[in-house]
DNA sequence: CGGGCACTTGAGCTTTGTCAACACTCGTGG
DNA sequence: CCACGAGTGTTGACAAAGCTCAAGTGCCCG
């Protein structure tokens, strides 16, 4: 990225974190004001104007925008560490939702850019995850030319990462969700889990546990 | 975006100069030498150290990245006033290529970002630019969840937007780079390219040269 | 004029989506 | 405590979209 500073730091803090609360020590805590959102509930809708960034305390959440044509597509699911609302234009494209009970920190973005004027460190946070964003996206446009199984195996080893509990995940989000992530049918989605655990690669213990049993397996996967 | 100014200004610039030069005005140009380069020839790769970024200035450019598997995917087509190199890490992701015989403005990385820690205009425009880039990534993310004809005709208007000579566009690249561009095979490309055409929306001459007969047929397409 | 490359077209197949039915889970109220 | 119902997930049969492989066709440039 544009300034190295920080961004090895920052994932790491992004992962393994979803139990405990994610540290406070970043300049959008310092500025920001602790908040909370119920299950289901919007944080912050499509086209609302940009003009505050919120950090995952604890908790889940989703990023989403309904398509002209009622398709609905996931942009992110936030979980404690994890920065969203941080927009490349002056309305939100995704609105917010809480897929969990969640905590967040919220800051007005003006009062983050007058800071980073000044304070080269907060300048460098910024700009790191910006940077983070744009990657994200980027390896997003990458699992959108997957095959299914790609995108589901992908999507596990991805989850696994930022989880805790390494090989047995508990997933905060519904099939559908993961499908509207995945640009896939919920069937679809289904479909592939149920065949991943045909070979034994997962093992699943209700819809949203998730047993890792042949992690390799998911790596190595064509079809 | 973060910083508001310049992206209404930024993307005015981008239109429209395939033919003419882009303006030489920008921080990165003010920093940057011209160089050219030559048809088919790379100007950087895959894996190298990400420590400079380009401005196209005539000619066409575009970035791509080879996956595990063989599969190639085209990050970006960059036409004159396109700003290329920004990256999100401090390696490049993907590779750039000359599509055409090319000039560009090359500056150091790290100079513009000392520049703009003194300058706030260079900084607004450096975030103007990753602002600009994460919208497109973010819009390119849109264009894989669709069909086939709907990823062509969108690309359509997007390339007759931005080339000279509205309705009638002269693509520099071939069918295979739009193909992995939009995440197709080469064949459906050139399938849909007729079916657009017996549906009288356009016209081709040539396999480079496509007149948008009814761009609003474009527009309105599902399937 | 001929060779090579880019593009187009066709036939068959694979993957994924669609539509419909069924199963499971969990909370509520009888 | 059990029965019910809504929401969520799974499965099946079929249809459709896009991919693969294999010929062609046309165009550009020597």
């Amino acid at each position: 990225m544009l300034t190295q500073t920080k961004l090895a730091n920052s994932s790491k803090q992004r992962s393994k974190l979803a139990d405990a609360d994610a540290p406070i020590d970043a300049p959008i805590d310092i500025l920001g004001a602790l908040k909370t959102f119920s299950r289901s509930a919007e944080i912050y809708g499509q086209n609302e104007p940009a003009d505050r960034i919120y950090k995952v305390i604890s908790g889940a959440v989703r990023t989403c925008r309904v398509l002209a044509n009622g398709r609905r597509q996931i942009g992110a699911f936030c979980l404690p560490g994890d920065t969203f609302g941080l927009e490349a234009s002056d309305k939100y494209i995704f609105s917010a939702e809480a897929m969990t009970q969640v905590k967040v920190v919220v800051a007005k973005r003006n009062a983050l850019i007058a800071l980073s004027t000044n304070d080269s460190g907060a300048a460098d946070q910024l700009w790191s995850l910006i940077g983070q964003e744009l990657l994200r996206v980027q390896e997003q446009a990458l699992l959108l030319g997957m095959t299914a199984p790609e995108r589901i195996a992908t999507f596990l080893l991805e989850m696994a990462d930022r989880l805790p509990c390494g090989d047995c995940l508990e997933l905060p989000m519904p099939r559908q969700d993961i499908a509207d992530y995945l640009g896939l049918t919920i069937e679809t989605v289904s479909r592939t889990l149920t065949l991943l655990e045909n070979r034994a690669a997962i093992a699943l213990s209700g819809a949203r546990r998730i047993h890792l049993r042949r992690p390799a397996d998911l790596r190595r996967i064509n079809a």
